[in-house]
DNA sequence: GAACCTAGTTACCTTAGGGATACTGATATC
DNA sequence: GATATCAGTATCCCTAAGGTAACTAGGTTC
């Protein structure tokens, strides 16, 4: 079996691919488990690094990442309290995909910026050769 | 300069993770780049691989792609129409990460739907436990 | 001239994701 | 007793993504 075709249960709701690249399309998930890449990092702190996130979506989204088994989170029975976020093994494991794609990321927006400038210019025109 | 660390721009919507992510976690685009890995493709050939997409989504879908110079459409000019989509140079280097995810997905996505039903059980438990 | 083909539109609807704002609870410090 | 710290909740709102269903255009075949 070729280890590159492309998966026949497009359709299924736990099709692999679809679970992950929702999770990556997440707006902070991804962000998250780069930052945690680093080690440990606690709630306010990800607030900071993660610059404007309100606390009910940076909620959400370490939910989310925890539900999955990607981090885990440790509560340190202290006042004020202290709850610290950490990647999982299998959260580490993501890091390398999910660092190649931003280095593709890294190398190649500009260029679809541009595309996308130029497409939008050329709509422009057409719409305006024929109103 | 780190090559892996993490860009400060995140605020920036053109940041080019937030661009590139968001891409991925369309809900068909990223499956379309795959199908199209294999070579030029027709919008009802696309229509049946990727299954149950309306026609209107695929088109939005494929605009995207397009605007951002991933694919190029090609209209031939014969009746009944024929239009055939294809990656760009830029759409295939795309494939390269896209497949790394797509595997890691596919060897971690059982363990993360372990985990989900863990965590709903164990949420179950905390609610009965204190109605 | 009726029906069929492809590659789309158009109009409408529903839901989920994300966001703004304000509040809570437990404690320690002033 | 007022205030501060931290990690969240609670409530409300808005938009965009995605989906349904029906229709169009241009030409060909029956």
């Amino acid at each position: 079996m070729d280890n590159t075709e492309i998966p026949g249960n497009i359709l299924d709701p736990n099709c692999p691919s679809r679970v992950v690249f929702q999770r990556i399309g997440d707006k902070w998930a991804s962000l998250v488990i780069q930052v945690l890449g680093d080690g440990p990092v606690r709630f306010s702190e990800l607030r900071k690094m993660v610059n404007v996130v309100t606390p009910k979506v940076l909620t959400q989204t370490l939910r989310a990442l925890e539900r999955d088994g990607l981090i885990t989170r440790t509560v340190h029975a202290q006042v004020p309290p202290r709850v610290d976020y950490e990647l999982t093994a299998m959260g580490e494991s993501l890091l390398q995909p999910l660092t190649m794609l931003r280095h593709w990321a890294e190398s190649h927006v500009p260029t679809i910026l541009e595309a996308r400038d130029a497409y939008d210019e050329a709509q422009d025109e057409a719409l305006l050769g024929s109103p």
